[in-house]
DNA sequence: TGGTTTTAGGTAATCGTTTACCTAACAATT
DNA sequence: AATTGTTAGGTAAACGATTACCTAAAACCA
């Protein structure tokens, strides 16, 4: 790889120039000289090290992004959103899955943090440590789709309001007549939102949470298999919540294999609204989460904060509940 | 952040001694110094940083994957086996989608080289131009998925036979009895395996291809439902061969709201076996990839390459045609 | 005791940029 | 003519590591 010494050589100048030409600090540089710069560079497809310069300026233009697991396809969607959000500035991603292990999470922020990304945006594991580790080194974050307590103002945050989201869910599955509600989720230390929600409009009609009707593990189809089997053997409801659409797609498989069918026997919502919901049969009703939408105003909040020293700030995105056919 | 050099000046000594003693050529160093260095690593928390070690060693322990978009179903699993296999090894992955661009994709091979990047997991888009430009540099590349012509020795190779595939799945139509079988997939400019397979089945089976059955565009869910129409719409088939998954899912979907049955009116084979294939209803009948280790395997081969000079080689996947409901 | 090895660690150049400051030449001003 | 300003560009010290080579002391050996 030719380097910026090379080009100014070839050139009979200094590198010093060459930089200012490059970086459009040219005030005062002759027109001649420019061009030739700039042909020289291309005669040659010279690319700028950018880890020489990172290490410089001390600004890699690459930030992190920290998630669970970009094979849950609740995540490739806010990923792209985040990829287009980094690529039209410049910007490059480098990706780390954690698999809901904080320490993974914790090594994977070490490694970004010595490649001296300028930031990270971050998708909490389920269960989870501090956040203090996080913050005491000076690197903007900002955390999607998750909640986390801090004031910080190295912390920016994104999210949909899932409490009421989950509550208008179930408040849709008592509207259609449902009154023996289950609800399929993941056990979740921290942030417990979706099964309150759920409770919550169950209260507000006057309806009893039975921890029969409830099943907390993760946010995998296995889980809806499990759950949804639970659920029935402790009493065939009419209707269940379940906190993600993967959830919903394994209680919907369970339901159908054990002879119910949806949504006669039993309603059924999810929550995501990941691609697939409307392909399934019948249709999954969903609370939509605007997953690209949330990558890329993550990303732009980011980007723009390290750039151009914007404050990171809250944002509350807007979410929707997508009735189809399983209700 | 705190710098070797610091945690020298703490402990007294250069700071060639604390990098030797970090990276193990510790041979001439006492057991005092050692134990001093690593306590007082661990009291400040210093992690060495990266890019100024890569500079210096010309390696990132970084490798960069080029894909046409996350968002696609199928990709999101490579990418998981691509990632698990670098962090296993310390390595970092940057992604870069191009959205099926070519210039995209040299735009995003150009980022990854300025990053010093040591290597490339690629997926080319589906109509491109030549791959010298990506050869001429010198930077090990595995191309996965995707057919390239070269025996350049910087280059892997990592697919299933796809033509073979193609082929089994139109021959397990047939073999199921349809006479009258379209083909849904992407215009290819360059590697038109699937259709060719498709091609061949017929062919052996004493049926002719007709173009009327045969409709090329993307690999999009949209494809599916146009081309089905197109397809239906020119003489109704008995089965139909689909290029992915996605296209099968829009095609299933097509064939559903015009009122026909599958796998009564229309047999629907896809191609990939997504996730979510065994959800659909019918559930669906496609050739499974094994898209994960597609991708642990491309890494690894790439970082073994990268870091202890093992050859870079041509590994031919197995498939598998996975029987479900839609047949 | 003098010489050789070994041990423990230090020196300083280097990787490829950027950038604060310098300079030399010329032009303009007084 | 002396001063000042402007233009075009150069110098060299960073940035934070690594590493080939050096050195000084101690250990060993005959």
């Amino acid at each position: 790889m030719i380097t910026m010494k090379e080009i100014a050589q070839e050139c009979g100048i200094s590198s010093a120039t060459v930089s200012k030409i490059i970086n459009g600090n040219d005030e005062h540089i002759s027109e001649a000289t420019r061009a030739l710069v700039l042909q020289t560079i291309k005669k040659y497809n010279y690319v700028p090290n950018a880890v020489a310069k990172g290490l410089k300026v001390k600004r890699t233009n690459t930030i992190g992004f920290i998630l669970p697991d970009i094979s849950n396809p609740f995540f490739p969607e806010i990923a792209r959103g985040v990829e287009d959000a980094a690529e039209s500035c410049g910007f490059a991603v480098t990706f780390c899955d954690t698999d809901n292990d904080p320490k993974r999470e914790l090594t994977s922020f070490q490694l970004l943090r010595s490649k001296m990304v300028d930031g990270v945006i971050f998708t909490r594991t389920l269960r989870h440590s501090s956040f203090d580790d996080y913050l005491s080194v000076n690197l903007p974050i900002v955390v999607v789709d998750r909640r986390v307590e801090t004031t910080n103002r190295n912390v920016g945050k994104l999210f949909v309001d899932t409490f009421h989201a989950s509550r208008q869910a179930t408040e849709h599955l008592i509207a259609r007549g449902c009154r023996r509600i289950g609800f399929v989720g993941a056990a979740n230390d921290y942030d417990d939102v979706r099964y309150l929600g759920y409770c919550s409009a169950l209260e507000e009609a006057g309806l009893r949470v039975e921890d029969a009707l409830c099943y907390k593990s993760d946010y995998s189809v296995e889980t809806g298999h499990r759950g949804m089997k639970a659920i029935i053997s402790a009493g065939m409801p009419d209707g269940v919540f379940c906190g993600n659409d993967l959830i919903a797609v394994g209680a919907m498989a369970e339901i159908h294999s054990m002879g119910f069918t949806i949504p006669t026997d039993v309603r059924v919502v999810g929550f995501d609204d990941i691609y697939l919901s409307r392909y399934l049969r019948p249709a999954l009703t969903t609370v939509r989460q605007p997953a690209y939408d949330m990558g890329f105003e993550a990303a732009k909040m980011l980007i723009s904060h390290i750039t151009e020293g914007t404050p990171l700030c809250t944002l509350k995105m807007k979410h929707e509940l997508i009735i189809r056919e399983s209700t």
